[in-house]
DNA sequence: TCCGTTTAAGAAACTGATTTCATATTATTA
DNA sequence: TAATAATATGAAATCAGTTTCTTAAACGGA
C-alpha cells in the first residue's frame, strides 16, 4: 500500500495525500476522502521512504555500557517514558562495557542512522570527546559532566561528601574507601573527591593505604574489602562507591567476623532495591536515575525540535537514605 | 557524497559502482578505478537509500513489558548479544505493562518499520494471537508458549513441581501458594499447575484457601502473605511464583513473628541476584534468561535469513538452587 | 565463418515518500 | 474594479541507491 494507491483510490494526487499527512493545505472534501481511504486500508507511510527524502529517521540512539544493571535499566526506563510520548523511537546499543564498541556505535550513529544520541557514559576518553564533537547529530551524555554537549548527571561529590559525613557523625574516624577507577570521572573521581572533602572538613585525614579499587560488581567489592582486611589496617568506617560494592564488602566483613555497623559502619551509593533488603540494610544515597533519563531525553527532543538551548548542564540532586549499616 | 559522484569521478556508470559494491561483474581496470575513488573519498553508501530499494530496515523490534526488571533486562542482554554480531539493530519498545501499548507496538511494527519482532510476553490474549498471526514479519515470543509463531520459554511447570517437591521433602505438608494472574499462562498458570501436580503426586491436597494472588512486585508478595496470615490458616510451606514475591512474603512472615525456614519454608522462582543476598537466602529455580534472549534472536535471524524452520518451540530447562529458606 | 554463450557496461526504471514549481481559483484590499 | 494575497491542486523533480533491460564485445565450438 503506497501513497500512490491511496491517492488513486481517493481520486486525488500523491501531493494531496502527502499534504494531508503533513502540512494541511487540503480542502475539506479531499481531506475527508483521503481520511476515509486511509482508514479503510490501514495505510501507514513507509518510514524508509520518508527517511530517504527528509533525512530524518525519527530514531534516537541510546548507547549504554550494559543493560542488566539496575541503575542503567532505570535510566532507560526514564528515556523510554519520554520518547514514547514523542514520535521518536529508541534504538538500543549495548556495548557490554567495551570502550571500542562504544566508539564504534558513536561512529555508526554519527551519520544518518539516528537523529540524536543519548550516551550513558562511564568513561569519557579523549577519543570520546572527539567523537562527540564531530557528531552531526545532537548528543546528550547521561551520568558524566562534559563541556562537549548537553549532559545530565548526579551530584556525586555532594552525595559522597554527605555520606562520609554520616560516617563521621557516627563517630567513625578511620574511614576506608572502596571505589572504581578514577577514569570514571563521576563514580570514580567525583565520589572520591567528595569523601576527601568531608574528611578534610572534619580534620580527619584521607588514608591512601585504606583505599581500594574494584569494578562495579558485588564480587569486586567483596574481594576489595578482603584485601583491605588482609592488609591488617584498622578502620571503623567504610565508604563504597556503589551499593553493589558495599553489599559485597559487608559480606566480606561478616565473613571476617566483623560486625556491621558495630565494628565497621558502611555506606553505598545509588539506593538500589537491594539496599533495603540486605541485612543490615544499607545507608546510601538515592539517585534519580529515571529522572536523569527523562531529562536527557527531553533535552535531546528539544534540540531535535530546533530549539537552540546550547549545551545544557543539568545536575540532579540526591537524598541520603539512612539505614542500619551506619547505626541508628 | 553519492554513488553518482563516485561514478563520475571514476569515469563509470552508477551501475558499475553498485555492482562493485555488491555482485562483482566489473572489469579489473574499472574495479581498480572505483576502488581508488572510494578510498580517496571515504564514501559509504547510504543505508536509507539501500533500505528503500530493498525494502528492509535491518531493525528488529523488541517489545517488552518493562525494562527495569532483572529478568527482562537479562533477556534483553541476550538479545543484544546476538543482534550485535549480526547487522541488525535493536529497536526497543517498552510498554510499561500496558496491554494496549503492547498491541499498538505490534501494530506499528507490523508494517515496514522492522524486519522482525521479538515479543517478551506476559500475557497472550486473543487480540495478541490475532495481531501476531496477521504480522507481515516473523515474530518470536519469549517467555510464553504459543502455536502462533516460534517461541522460547522456560519449563515453568517442571520448575514449580520440582520446587514444591523440595518443600515436601523438607517435611512440609500444608503448602500455601502466592502466584500471579493465571492469564499469564507461564508465570501464572503453568507454575500453579506444577505445584498442583507435585501435591497430587505426593498425595497432598491443593488448598484453594491457602492460595493468594498478587502482581510481580515485592510489595505485592508482602501484602498477599499478610492476607494469608490474617486469614489465620496454618501452613508450613510457601510456594511463590517469583523471587520478588517470595522475598516480600518472607518479610511479612518475619514481621508476623514466623521464622523462615523454621515455621515456614519458602521457595521462589527465577534465581534473582537478590535471592542470594537476602536473609535467609532463598531456594529458587535458576532460569536461563540471557539464553532465552539469545535463542529467540537466533531463531528470528535465521527466519530473516530466509531459512524456513517453521514454528520452532524451544523449552529451556532450569536448575534448582537450594538455599537457606527451605532448611538444609 | 557462423552461431550461441559468457562477460561487461550503461541507460533507464524503480523504491515510496517529500518538495518545488507552475497554475487555477478564490478572497481581500486599495 | 483592479491588484494583490491566500488557498488549493497536481505534475514533475528529488532523495540515493538497486535492479532490469538492452546492447556490445569477446570467446569457444561446429
Amino acid at each position: 500500500m503506497t501513497i500512490a494507491e491511496i491517492a488513486a483510490r481517493a481520486g486525488v494526487s500523491k501531493t494531496a495525500v502527502s499534504r494531508y499527512l503533513n502540512d494541511g493545505y487540503v480542502s475539506a472534501e479531499k481531506r475527508e476522502a483521503i481520511r476515509r481511504v486511509i482508514e479503510e486500508t490501514g495505510y501507514v507511510p513507509s518510514r524508509q521512504a520518508q527517511l530517504l527524502r527528509t533525512g530524518q529517521s525519527h530514531l534516537v540512539g541510546v548507547i549504554l555500557p550494559r543493560i542488566d544493571s539496575e541503575s542503567i535499566s532505570r535510566v532507560v526506563r526514564g528515556i523510554s517514558r519520554v520518547l514514547d510520548a514523542s514520535d521518536f523511537q529508541l534504538l538500543l546499543a549495548n556495548t557490554e562495557n567495551d570502550e571500542k564498541r562504544e566508539l564504534q556505535y558513536l561512529e555508526l550513529f554519527r551519520k544518518g542512522r539516528v537523529d540524536g544520541i543519548l550516551l550513558v557514559a562511564t568513561m569519557l576518553t579523549p577519543a570520546h570527546h572527539a567523537a562527540i564533537r564531530s557528531c552531526q547529530v545532537p548528543v546528550v551524555v547521561i551520568g558524566q559532566q562534559t563541556g562537549d554537549c548537553s549532559c545530565v548527571f548526579h551530584d556525586d561529590a555532594g552525595a559522597a561528601r554527605n555520606l562520609t559525613q554520616v560516617l563521621l557523625d557516627a563517630g567513625r574516624r578511620q574511614i576506608a574507601y572502596i571505589g572504581v577507577t578514577p577514569r570514571d570521572k563521576a563514580a570514580g573521581l567525583a565520589r572520591r573527591c567528595g569523601v576527601q572533602a568531608a574528611l578534610r572538613d572534619a580534620g580527619a585525614s584521607w588514608r591512601e593505604d585504606l583505599a581500594e579499587q574494584c569494578d562495579f560488581s558485588l564480587a569486586g567489592g567483596q574481594a576489595a574489602c578482603a584485601r583491605l582486611l588482609a592488609a591488617g589496617r584498622a578502620f571503623d568506617g567504610l565508604f563504597c562507591a556503589t551499593d553493589s560494592i558495599a553489599i559485597g564488602a559487608i559480606q566480606a566483613l561478616r565473613a571476617a567476623g566483623r560486625s556491621v555497623p558495630g565494628d565497621v559502619a558502611v555506606v553505598g551509593v545509588g539506593h538500589s532495591r537491594l539496599s533495603g533488603l540486605v541485612h543490615p540494610t544499607l545507608t546510601t544515597a538515592h539517585y534519580y536515575y529515571e529522572k536523569s533519563g527523562e531529562e536527557a531525553a527531553r533535552i535531546l527532543l528539544s534540540a531535535l525540535g530546533g530549539e537552540a538551548g546550547g549545551c545544557q548542564q543539568i545536575r540532579l540532586g540526591y537524598e541520603i537514605v539512612r539505614q542500619e549499616s551506619t547505626g541508628e
